[in-house]
RNA sequence: GGCUCCAUGGUCAAGCGGUUAAGACAUCGCCCUUUCACGGCGGUAACACGGGUUCGAUUCCCGUUGGAGUCACCA
């Protein structure tokens, strides 16, 4: 009988996500819904130092919006919570596991201050410190125990790791890692304020909650063999464990738990769809097995195997996720685009001119929301350029055709009263006709003039249109001013 | 520094003993065009190094080098 896979999402509330954590997250769905198994949210809140007010919402939101539905979670009871941390603490459910293993011989308290603690550091290399507990109060007899607790002294519950032997652990992606016992800290399950710490709590609820599939960043993979430890000692099997190779910025260094526009918040803040985002970090570690790059998420449940997934590093490449985002603006359909690009446009433009027109002028043109702006700004305001831009050698223009070009035209489109785009480009080209020129000779300087940019959402008669005879004819007399100056 | 992991173009990556070593982003060039963009076509660019194993290594093993992670009463 197949094992109904159940995988979950452990974050802690203590700021924005940054997309290491999202994409652990989208992996954690994707195993699961490709098993159509379970996926669940776990608020891992034992800290209760670097709680962030309103961190959890954003969790809620962020999965919310990149589309990962959980199945069980705080607010969604599925018979396994509660599913917050600090609620699980006062049922007691961790304190008596860690008791459980006192018994064994497997843990035992120390009521080491932090003096003593300081005392066994080490320094390193580069003012580094590390410490390694020397087992100091595994020595404590019974009676002193018992003493210290009576007193209300404070104390922390420690693993009691092995000096020696090894132990092995088994990692879907890296295959066994083994690790000398003696390299294992006796780390703390129980803190002195009565919470477990993030190891203990993770091993007693990924037990209790049934998880089958454990995902993580593999920055936690040294602390793995100690989860072995805890199992062994329990009695426990252990879940399947993936760790995910790191993302990392440019320089290859592991992603900063609030670097700038790293997290999914800066992101949709930037411009960026959710779609775009996720369908991106999917391919950073992973790859199907064609060559396809644009999915949609459900298609990446029914495409996801997670032995699909690299072992190595991958560096966060804005410049492909700003291509990938404009692949999914070219085919977003166009009232979404509107309304998603329609604050941007009003932004930059407060005349009254046919917004949805230009935002499907710009919609094939930008790869993020914001780049609308810098695009069509010059509807609103001819932007001071320089006469240079007249110049062009595959038009084969420079400031004195362009003079030419302007001064000639000028009188025609003053007399035109038709200011349709058909009507001004029929009459361009008779010109350029009449010229025996090609289009781009008469069209560059008239676009230039219209709009002082090197690239426009539209050609020059669409502008013109857009802009109206008016305020194209000054635009035009204000090039030839320039053109006259220089 | 100890331990662990990783190693194909600038970046993401396919490859899982025999390939002209895919593809995408970026970059460059050409074409198209009412400029740019879009689109189309093409170019430059990679198996870190040294030993093995093998008839044959990018691929398997070892070492070197390089990079990263980790060594908290943080997760």
């Amino acid at each position: 009988m197949a094992v109904r896979i159940r995988t979950r999402y452990a974050p802690s509330p203590t700021g924005k996500m940054h997309v290491g954590n999202l994409r652990t997250a989208l992996y954690e769905f994707l195993i699961a819904k490709h098993a159509g198994g379970d996926f669940m949210l776990r608020i891992e809140d034992t800290d209760q130092e670097r709680f962030v007010e309103g961190a959890t919402d954003i969790i809620y939101r962020t999965l919310e919006k990149a589309g990962l539905t959980h199945d069980e979670g705080p607010d969604k009871d599925g018979g396994y919570g509660p599913y917050v941390q600090s609620e699980r603490v006062k049922t007691g459910i961790y304190m008596k596991y860690a008791k459980e293993l006192i018994e064994k011989g497997e843990a035992y308290y120390c009521f080491c201050d932090k003096e003593r603690l300081a005392s066994l550091k080490i320094k390193v290399v580069e003012g580094k410190e590390i410490s390694v507990y020397d087992k100091h109060c595994l020595h404590l007899s019974r009676e002193e125990i018992e003493e210290n607790l009576a007193a209300g002294r404070p104390f922390v519950i420690r693993q009691n790791n092995p000096r020696e032997g090894s132990t092995t652990f088994h990692d879907e992606l890296y295959g066994d890692i083994t690790v000398e016992n003696a390299e294992l800290d006796d780390m703390i399950l129980i803190k002195s304020d009565g919470y477990p710490t993030y190891n203990f709590a993770n091993v007693v609820d990924d037990h209790t909650m049934n998880i089958t599939h454990v995902v993580r960043g593999s920055e936690y993979i040294s602390s793995a063999p100690k989860y072995m430890r805890l199992y062994e000692a329990f009695g426990w099997e252990s879940p399947v464990y993936v760790h995910l190779p790191l993302i990392t910025d440019e320089n290859h260094k592991k992603l900063a738990k609030r670097g700038g526009a790293s997290s999914f918040e800066d992101l949709m803040e930037s411009g960026f769809v959710a779609e775009a985002v996720v369908n991106f970090i999917a391919l950073l570690g992973w790859s199907p097995e064609d060559n396809r790059e644009i999915f949609s998420l459900e298609e990446l449940i029914q495409k996801f195997d997670y032995h699909r997934i690299s072992r190595s590093p991958a560096v966060f490449d804005i410049v492909k996720l700003r291509w990938m985002n404009g692949e999914y603006l070219k085919a977003m359909d166009e009232d979404r685009f509107y309304e998603m690009a329609e604050p941007y446009l009003k932004k930059a433009l407060t005349k009254d001119l046919d917004l949805r027109r230009i935002a499907s002028m710009v919609k094939t043109r930008i790869e993020v929301f914001p780049d609308i702006m810098e695009m069509v700004d010059f509807f609103e305001k001819l932007p001071e350029y320089d006469v240079e831009m007249y110049t062009h050698k595959k038009m084969k223009t420079d400031r004195d055709s362009s003079l030419e070009v302007l001064r000639d035209l000028l009188p025609i489109l003053e007399d035109q009263t038709d200011y349709s785009n058909d009507a001004l480009y029929q009459t361009l080209t008779a010109y350029v006709e009449k010229k025996g020129c090609k289009n781009g000779y008469v069209m560059w300087p008239v676009r230039t003039a219209l709009s002082g940019k090197q690239m426009t959402p539209a050609g020059a008669t669409e502008i013109m249109e857009i802009l109206g005879k008016e305020e194209s004819l000054a635009r035009i007399r204000e090039g030839i001013r320039k053109l006259e100056n220089d």
